[in-house]
DNA sequence: ATTTATTCGGACAATTCACTCCGTTTTTAA
DNA sequence: TTAAAAACGGAGTGAATTGTCCGAATAAAT
């Protein structure tokens, strides 16, 4: 396994919302731009940015001085929303050692060592919303 | 992404040490019985069992008779060890954003957050050892 | 000795994921 | 009106992971 925690497409897309909160207000940026200045693939961050338009999260204008910008107050957008979006929630409820059964009922051997581990990873991305990262929303300009 | 925070093959290398941890004493336990009980392919796990034998973790033998069993005293198998050898330490390391960059010199926005939670995560995985789930070793009987 | 039951090794198949490519549509600028 | 630049849609590619299969080696039981 490559990633972390979340899948390539999760990565890509908490990224690129970032970058959007972070340069809020530049009008529409292009994936072309979003592309260069994270260094990743442009067709990629292009089609996980198209998917959060479905989801009322990025508004996109097409045509020349197209791009893509946030659709909503940064404020109302948390970490998790996003994550919740690409990868689903079964990162917060699937046992760490894979066993289907594994629950309060039945627990696997760490299902009670794990559970805070897991919640106060879901916290941080819950009370984590993207206006901490611009400038301007978190006064320091 | 299918599996929470391991690949499968680790998932199924825990659940393979903890099952012989709890079956200690019994001798041999084929990859036929240990599959059944975990409801998991027989030749997928005895791979897997396979490759923790070069890593002397666990013993095997062949011919009739023959099956694996833990190679070492159960105290001393911790369950990070056996995510070290499957997965490898990216998991403890590696920017939960996916950003190639990001360590304590350029941060990326959630890197001291996330740092807590993984090392509580790791510390769980390092104090877990498999005795813990032998009842005889666990003075359960 | 023969049969049976196991690990072991290698090759292979299937699936998922990450990414690429190409043409179309849309919109602005010249 | 034409050209340029962008999102959009869908198909296709490549690699890694996951899982399967088969035969050989080994060892115990018959």
């Amino acid at each position: 396994m490559m990633t972390v925690l979340f899948s390539r497409k999760c990565e890509y897309a908490l990224q690129g919302i970032l970058y959007l909160a972070e340069n809020q207000g530049l009008g529409n940026i292009s994936a072309e731009q979003i592309a260069t200045d994270l260094s990743i693939s442009r067709d990629f961050i292009s089609k996980t940015l198209q998917s959060l338009v479905k989801d009322g999260i990025v508004t996109s204008h097409r045509g020349k001085t197209g791009g893509f910008s946030l659709a909503r107050d940064p404020e109302s957008i948390s970490l998790l929303e996003i994550v919740l979006i690409i990868d689903g929630n079964s990162v917060f409820e699937s046992c760490v050692l894979g066993l289907p059964t594994c629950g309060s009922e039945s627990p696997c051997p760490v299902h009670s060592k794990w559970g805070p581990i897991r919640e106060a990873s879901r916290n941080m991305l819950a009370t984590t919303n993207v206006s901490q990262f611009n400038p301007v929303d978190a006064g320091l300009v």
